[in-house]
DNA sequence: AAAAATTAGGTAAATCCTACCAAAATTCGT
DNA sequence: ACGAATTTTGGTAGGATTTACCTAATTTTT
């Protein structure tokens, strides 16, 4: 609680748990060149403190059956701010729809979404997005091949004030 | 090595993992009402046949330093197998590129770019992307708010054959 | 330079993992 | 439908890991 900066132990912990994050804390501690206690302090801090937001599996989106995965870009209908809320609380509640941002730019919002097959896709473009209210334009990016999956933020040196 | 698809208990077990990718096992098996044991075992069948493709932990973005999120979408020069693999490649040494994925519809790439503030991003957007082989055209989508933060994937019944 | 505060390292009890075994359930052939 | 074979489950115990606490070392402050 004094410093609220990362130093540079911190940052190798972040960059190693972003890799695996069911290394264990003796593997670690090895691994940054610290004895277990401090390692695990500085773990469980980073966590209290929300810089770790919590720890996910990583799945084989093919096999467990989704083999489409698109962006679609959606402009809806600007001055009603109810209309984007509505929208936003709505987009929450589609499973199939794994991310969504709100963007700047030519679009309004960027939706990520996987289906088992293109068939899948086309209906639950047509029957469920082109449903959601105030939608305007909407065009869909299908995903041909991941070239650089997500795996980990960059954690630098934070700039010093 | 019988049936090769997902059971009601793989799947729970998948979509707790993907949520809490550091749950106990113990605790995992209660949650899923099994004995700590076939838990125990199904999980790790689950890694050997990568479904799970691994533990990750998930940082706050904005708390490691990096305010600013872009979804950039690039076209580059058709006719060049060559001049797309050379850009993939470089692509993937790219740090600050978090995600990069080929695809169909209008553009050819889609970038998931990072940077601490809107003036490195302009610097590594204009020295470094821009400066990338065979681009054509390139367009930044400025992740305004995350509605809905990647999570995880719905992990349903596979369709039977 | 001494005192205070912070960080590191060590230790031990509790918890958890993990490999093994036996029991139960299921499948299969007859 | 029955028994044999196979698969899956539940229990157990040794080993590893976590986690709280204490002391020593280091750094900071005055």
């Amino acid at each position: 609680m004094t410093d609220e900066a990362l130093n540079l132990t911190d940052i190798k912990i972040l960059t190693t748990l972003q890799q695996d994050g069911r290394i264990t804390n003796q593997a670690l501690a090895e691994r940054i060149n610290m004895s277990a206690s401090p390692c695990w302090r500085r773990v469980k801090q980073l966590e209290d403190e929300h810089y770790i937001q919590g720890y996910r599996a990583v799945l084989d989106r093919r096999k467990i059956g989704l083999g489409v995965m698109v962006f679609i870009r959606i402009k809806i209908d600007r001055h009603s701010e109810a209309e984007a809320k509505k929208f936003e609380q709505e987009v929450m509640q589609l499973q199939d729809v794994v991310a969504c941002y709100s963007i700047g730019g030519d679009a309004d919002f960027l939706l990520q979404v996987v289906a088992p097959d293109l068939d899948s896709f086309a209906e639950f473009a047509m029957s469920i997005v082109r449903q959601l209210p105030g939608i305007k334009e909407m065009q869909s990016m299908f995903v041909l091949k991941e070239i650089k999956p997500f795996v980990s933020f960059p954690v630098k040196r934070l700039r010093a004030v």
